[in-house]
DNA sequence: GTCTATAGGACGATAGAC
DNA sequence: GTCTATCGTCCTATAGAC
């Protein structure tokens, strides 16, 4: 804390760097915001960081490094969103309930990125494996705590199959996509469809309900 | 069949308009295919016309004329899919079943149409009210339906609520867009997702099962 | 890292000849 | 209805001075 060495200026340099780069995915999630989506360019990205854009090609090579980046992002705050609250759950469907909640209301409450996840409305993007990996991760997570559930007698083993994890994201991202097409300006607590969203995890579970 | 008289030119010729009307569609739905939905310009859609740019503006006057002409027909498609479904299928459970069956597989077999509908890709896109008409309809028809299927006792009254038609929704659009964003390429029998269809339906009716 | 300047294109749309 | 020609705008990206 009060260490009295300065930074080395490389390190200072570095960190000044990374916060730029965090600073233009704060403004292009603000700019597709208002203008859409698909409506991000390098150019307006500029104007909004105050610079010109070669400035930006500084930052970022491509107009696709941004997508990847903001792609990236939004797996990486949505992975954490279901860890966060998971971490204080019992394992299996209290777990799984937990989870899905949250990434539920991290979507809804994220509408550009979750638009960016989930629909791909960017046409010619395809994400990098990295940006992809939490993605890949969080479906892990999900199949051990069906597992968990299934482990624990909660509900048959039928619920962890693939037919399961297919049912589960219908119900999860059917909840989701309704809500940003139909009502994205409401939020997580007054949506008709966000309502709907404990309703079709019991549902689930009934489907696989233990008799 | 066999009318001596000629058709008067000027029918002649706006039939033969009509015919180009719908011929630009088509090749404006083929591109949306291939190059993504929101990848459709003028330029292009002359160029698969085999017509220059201007000669396009005889037909429709702008970009947003050709997505709302867009957006109308594939309207008209998914309305016409439930009526043809449900045409021969008994009022109730079994017309909502025939009909969202039908709608489902008309979408996933019209995958740029139903993106055009269900997700609005295009940015600054709104369509007119006409083009709108036959999803209010729709609406109607999915409505009378559940009311139908609550007179004849087969699911309780809370299933013709507005919360239940958000069910309805979040259910069959859950199907649909898991599908379209994760394997569009299988049809409607191949599909992971496509297979939840049924099993979603049935969630929907022991939902509101009588007791 | 910032800028000016610019290449090189695609786009929507219109004017006006045929 | 078709075309050529064109306007004005926006875009991605680079060169090169400071």
């Amino acid at each position: 804390m009060h260490d009295a060495r300065p930074e080395r200026p490389a390190d200072r340099r570095t960190r000044r760097r990374e916060q730029t780069l965090e600073e233009v995915l704060d403004r292009a999630v603000e700019l597709m915001a208002t203008d859409g989506v698909a409506g991000l360019t390098m150019t307006r990205l500029a104007g909004a960081m105050g610079i010109r854009p070669p400035s930006l090609y500084k930052y970022f090579p491509s107009a696709l490094a941004v997508q990847d980046a903001l792609f990236a992002r939004g797996q990486r705050e949505n992975l954490e969103a279901w860890r966060a609250a998971v971490a204080d759950a019992a394992p299996g469907l209290a777990s799984l309930r937990a989870g899905m909640r949250a990434t539920g209301r991290w979507a809804v409450a994220h509408p550009v990125l979750a638009q960016l996840l989930f629909w791909r409305p960017v046409p010619g993007f395809t994400p990098s494996e990295a940006a992809f990996a939490p993605a890949v991760l969080l479906q892990e997570l999900v199949r051990t705590a069906l597992a968990d559930a299934v482990a624990q007698g909660e509900v048959v083993a039928s619920a962890a199959t693939g037919d399961g994890m297919a049912l589960l994201a219908v119900l999860h991202f059917g909840v989701i996509s309704q809500h940003l097409a139909n009502e994205p300006q409401l939020d997580w607590e007054h949506g008709h469809f966000t309502r709907q969203h404990d309703v079709v995890l019991e549902l689930f579970t009934r489907a696989h309900a233990v008799r």
